[in-house]
DNA sequence: TATTAATATGGAACGCGTGCCAAGTATTTT
DNA sequence: AAAATACTTGGCACGCGTTCCATATTAATA
């Protein structure tokens, strides 16, 4: 294929580059400001450039809000790590850890939305981000707490996501139905274990 | 206590009914037109008044929302009897139930959003609205479906709660992490019930 | 250097949720 | 009738996400 004439297309690291500084950008207005100061013309002038050149390297704020994913999940990963070392037997490493897990997300509801509630449609492209990988690790830290328990058990993905989806499922509800009389969270933890478990 | 002079404050019905009046008005726009459609501007358009007197009616849009959950919820209750007719044992029709509550949720991300997704911090005022009634009703389905499994286990409600934040959290997953490779939503939910059962 | 294509920029615009405020209207007591 | 109180209205404003468009600016080829 022969090259045509006029300016050449972006570089992929070019791109990647620039799209890492927005993202760090946004990521320190959030940790200064809070999620209400992250906004798409306040981010621009913060990067240094106008609006519409972040609109030709993202698609949306969503799209950037990821950037912020990895920030939140190692937080909250940092906070399940600290209180595993109290503690020796799988049982009670994967309960702490559940318990840490749901409690991290019920009290901080801010970190909650911007992770688990994006709410536009967010196509699986081609391209993976850092953040992505890192929420898969962050994630199959509880499939390793799984095996401890259940050493035996060739297939624990479907245990995993379970277990996720369920603590996740349990904040959500904290989260966004207070009205509904729910049962104690740890208890609802709890009892989503025996599933793991069981 | 002695009235004062000057125009009574509105009564509790008449602030019921007109609550009532732009629900309805709501309702409409939302089943014609979609989620997208109903806007504030839009609704007061189409109930006949000012925008600023929603306002007086509602504490913001997410308190308008409301009035559509039971919409919603019915429409997914009615889908969850509609298969059960097709079983009769016990365990059978809990998970029949569990599994088109998952599904019913999973084909529509609209409607989920709208329920589970409601982004604002809603207070647990006084007033109860009907359409929480109805939700308590349409969750207590569940607690019902369990108990005929379980007809010896006093407490049910854990099992309950439970059930329907997993599988919430379930939908929420699939409509939100797309990009992270589930497994079976399906299998997911099986194994969600063993914690039910077990 | 001239041409050409990709990108960047600024500005205007749309519709959104929401708040403020001054003016008007309705309904009661005095 | 007059005064007092509660509610409605319309207009303006803010900041938001987002799109469009005309106009630079950049960097390659001819």
């Amino acid at each position: 294929m022969t090259r045509r004439a006029g300016r050449p297309r972006r570089s992929e690291i070019d791109i990647l580059e620039y799209q890492a500084k927005i993202g760090k950008h946004a990521l320190e207005i959030y940790r200064v400001e809070g999620f209400g100061a992250v906004s798409m013309r306040r981010l621009a002038k913060e990067v240094g450039c106008s609006p519409m050149t972040i609109y030709a390297h993202f698609e949306g704020k969503t799209d950037i809000l990821r950037y912020l994913w990895a920030d939140v999940l190692s937080d909250m990963s940092d906070e399940i790590q600290k209180r595993l070392k109290f503690s020796a037997a799988p049982i009670e490493r994967l309960q702490l850890a559940a318990q840490t897990f749901v409690a991290y997300w019920t009290d901080h509801p801010d970190q909650y939305r911007l992770v688990f509630m994006s709410n536009d449609v967010n196509r699986a492209d081609v391209s993976t981000f850092i953040s992505d990988e890192k929420t898969l690790a962050h994630f199959s830290m509880f499939s390793d707490l799984i095996r401890e328990v259940l050493p035996n058990e060739p297939d624990v993905q479907v245990r995993t996501d379970t277990l996720i989806s369920g603590m996740i499922g349990i904040a959500l509800c904290m989260n966004t139905i207070p009205d509904y009389p729910w049962v104690d969270v740890t208890l609802m933890t709890e009892r989503l274990l025996t599933s793991v478990i069981a």
